[in-house]
DNA sequence: ACCTTCATTATGTCATACATAATACCTAAA
DNA sequence: TTTAGGTATTATGTATGACATAATGAAGGT
């Protein structure tokens, strides 16, 4: 039997291969700002004769980052640094049709916590002109929008510009991302009681708190307004 | 000058690289499923003949399928199909010392979106078990818990329970990625306002709430909690 | 001054060889 | 017969050298 100890000294042993560590320590060299967004990186030869690596070595770590996001490589320019787009990023792997169905729940609840949680920014944010687009969107909704079937374009044209009033990037960037999600969610089997098409506070009635109410008030409004995803979530 | 209908056909041009096309092809073959999760897939040199390219460029191609999460390799295994962890795969390029100044302040900001917006899943999904784990780790912290300085151990404490409560894995799996940036912003200079000590509604006011009043009231109280954090953003 | 052409340069692709680690098979000892 | 241990096999990991390709900039012609 092995002591503890012992096994706790054990696991210490390197197991990472060459290009692991050779990421590593590109990943170091931004880390501590020795290279600004922008600033081109050595060349793969350069690297490769530096680091005393071969250049495949060297190609696989800058291949890692640039699908990462840290990095952008052109033919003759070399590789430069760049500000990753944390979603950009995962936008390829994140399709419905790859992800498990126990994921693909998880980013349908998100998208309601998302959309009561961000009340706050809504109200601190929005402009006039912004409550004058909603009104617009709104108008130009069928008459019956308290019974009109979920109607994939103008929920998105709604709902999309609360993101754009709250200000954080990353957060539409995030809904951009869970669209198809949410879509596909929606329409597929995944949720067992189908979508009712009865619906308590309006898109209207939202614009209405938004100008005279508050972030308390818009909270429980949109909590209301998603009643029927979260019926089709709880049962 | 050249017509807009010229153009049109012209921006049709195969511009993507060969390795580009491989790992749309593979990316293809997840998508019509026609490998399932724990599948192998072919080896490399089989798969640089069936598509006629060098073993680099499937390596190249494989590699970034590796980077985005969908598959793992195995010495001599190959390679086999996972089911992507999303946020797994951001977890490297996370990292404050990377990310710019805007989007550090878009994950600070989320966060508090998220926490407040997730009221009704922790309601419908808390079991007797978690209230008495919030009250045990309530019970942990210092006793002027309306006044102490932020501590970061109990409030990870406190706040990663909620967050399990919500049953919402990819949830908890975005908490623990926005815990480091949350804790970098709070400290760096990146919002004008100092921290403030006072805090109105405690964890335990909340412990409180959970279990005995409602999302609606939980969301305030949260926000509530968390208003030091909204002042220092909202100035 | 403008356009074209060409040399240069760094990444992209190819081919081959060998190293390494995981697996399966086989052998020898109990 | 069973099992421990060694060995062969196999697929990925790394190294090397060569050529293709595209972007850049300079030279040269109009």
């Amino acid at each position: 039997m092995i002591e503890a100890s012992v096994k706790e000294e054990m696991k210490s042993i390197d197991t990472s291969s060459l290009v692991d560590r050779v990421e590593a320590n590109l990943v170091g060299l931004l880390q501590q700002r020795k290279l600004k967004v922008g600033d081109a990186i050595p060349k793969e030869i350069e690297l490769a004769e530096t680091l005393g690596v071969s250049r495949t070595v060297i190609r696989e770590a800058l291949l890692r980052l640039r699908v990462m996001g840290l990095i952008e490589s052109k033919k003759k320019k070399g590789a430069v640094i760049t500000s990753p787009d944390l979603f950009g990023i995962i936008d390829k792997s994140m399709n419905p049709y790859i992800l498990d169905q126990e994921t693909l729940k998880d980013m349908f609840e998100l998208r309601l916590v998302l959309e009561i949680g961000m009340a706050d920014f809504i109200f601190h944010r929005v402009k006039k002109e912004d409550i004058d687009e909603l009104k617009k969107i709104v108008s130009n909704e069928p008459h019956e929008t308290e019974h009109y079937l979920f109607n994939i374009e103008h929920e998105i044209a709604f709902h999309g510009k609360l993101y754009e009033i709250t200000g954080n990037n990353t957060l539409k960037k995030f809904q951009k991302l869970l669209l198809p999600i949410f879509d596909y969610v929606h329409h597929s089997g995944l949720l067992k009681k189908p979508a009712n098409t009865k619906r308590f506070v309006s898109h209207k009635g939202l614009v209405d708190i938004i100008e005279n109410g508050s972030p308390e008030l818009f909270r429980n409004a949109m909590r209301n307004h998603l009643g029927n995803h979260f019926a089709r979530i709880f049962e």
